[in-house]
DNA sequence: TTTCTTTTTTAGGCTGGCCTAAATACTGCG
DNA sequence: CGCAGTATTTAGGCCAGCCTAAAAAAGAAA
């Protein structure tokens, strides 16, 4: 059986895979809120089971075999699926879902997460525009730019908000900043580390100004214009 | 931090304690599926444990100090909203929300915990007819004597089924007893072990022959006649 | 009351998952 | 190349929860 813990490092193995390429025993003990030692432990234990669910070489880092790659993205699945039921179904907003999904996603069973599948009729983002993972575990990976790194005059529909934090997810919220919304950067401050952003379709939208630590964490298709 | 494990002892002392009386090392064991060597070494802990979770001397049993009924009543509330809540919300049936709530109960936020008790009405019974505790922890105890207690004529409103036995509940239902049907012993077979159950309001519901270990989960709230 | 049986506890061990401190390997720079 | 600084691993421990086997206490029966 598979301990919560393994599906946490799963999990977050596979996330910052896909953030920063490779992955580093001590963005892992970051991440998990451990002890760089017992990473390497663990690591140890993945790389041993049977199937392996890591390749993992002393001082080379780590990756996903095929096996733990499955079990990541089953996790995934769980926890976005969660975020949204609990987003729709029982009224949670977007900065309260994350906690609780990460303890409910090692626990329901799979009927469970069919049954809150059909109910939100088989959803395709979560409510931070994160993909969810098919049944069959394939994951529709987008990567839109994000907004710090839009030019001056550049529009866009907001595609995703990393949603770590929740003060954050409450300030984008208030400011209408949340997936589907449409955005334009009507000016960028020199050195480009702050930005002012109309929010809205409309040329009489509301505009705000925002600071690297936001615009880093919005993602944005680009559209028209 | 109350880990599972010690939710799960307190629980079942709990309704070991209100089943039997007495709880034994033993009984404990056998409801946990674990060594008695083991819950010997658990109720020890407790009875250390700051304040006090359990009143515990050697080869004397083992019963609850306030702050561990405490404990053990949430978990219960916990249980008892997650299965009625599976069953109305999610559309399972009723043998199978036990094992889903099994896991479930402890790992809610008191804000689930809320919202499912309001999007519910604060109900007062889970599917099984077991009182759910009010968020002041008060629970109603009904006690209604076992269908196999009843005299021949006698009939009533199913007020209670015992929840252990997934296959039981489904033949139960197939039967159409569930709380509050009503239900008549038409007849009662020499030693009284078999019964001849009507079930239904009218005198020419269906009649089905029942043996005591059916007859013994039934809690039969006495009406009339 | 003595003996036998059943129940419970003690003793000793194991695994998973974490920790700190100390050792070692990698990396980039002078 | 050699060395300093950083990243990682090893060594040694701790705690929660479980286990089996053996000892001891309680309770029933003779
Ligand atoms: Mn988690
Ligand atoms: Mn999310
Ligand atoms: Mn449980
Ligand atoms: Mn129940």
């Amino acid at each position: 059986m598979i301990s919560e813990a393994v599906e946490n490092y799963l999990k977050m193995i596979y996330e910052l895979q896909n953030e920063t390429g490779k992955v580093s025993t001590n963005a892992l003990a970051e991440k998990l809120g451990v002890a760089p030692a017992s990473v390497t432990g663990m690591l140890k234990k993945l790389a041993e089971e049977r199937p392996r669910l890591v390749n993992y070489e002393r001082h080379h880092g780590v990756s996903l075999t095929p096996a733990g790659q499955k079990i990541a993205l089953e996790v995934i699945r769980h926890h976005r699926l969660i975020e949204l039921y609990l987003q729709q179904a029982l009224g949670y907003s977007w900065d309260q879902v994350d906690a609780e999904a990460e303890k409910l996603e090692h626990v329901i069973s799979e009927d469970f997460e069919d049954r809150i599948d059909a109910l939100l009729g088989q959803p395709e983002f979560d409510p931070h525009g994160d993909p969810i993972p098919t049944k069959g575990l394939q994951l529709a990976r987008p990567d839109h730019p994000r907004l710090s790194e839009l030019a001056a005059g550049q529009s866009g529909r907001v595609s995703r908000v990393r949603d770590d934090d929740p003060a954050l997810l409450r300030y984008l919220a208030e400011l209408g900043i949340i997936p589907d919304a449409t955005l334009t950067v009507a000016g960028k401050a020199p050195f480009g580390d702050t930005l002012s952003v109309r929010v809205g379709a409309e040329s009489d939208s509301p505009s705000h100004t925002l600071g690297r630590p936001v615009t880093d964490q919005v993602f944005v298709e680009i559209q028209g214009k």
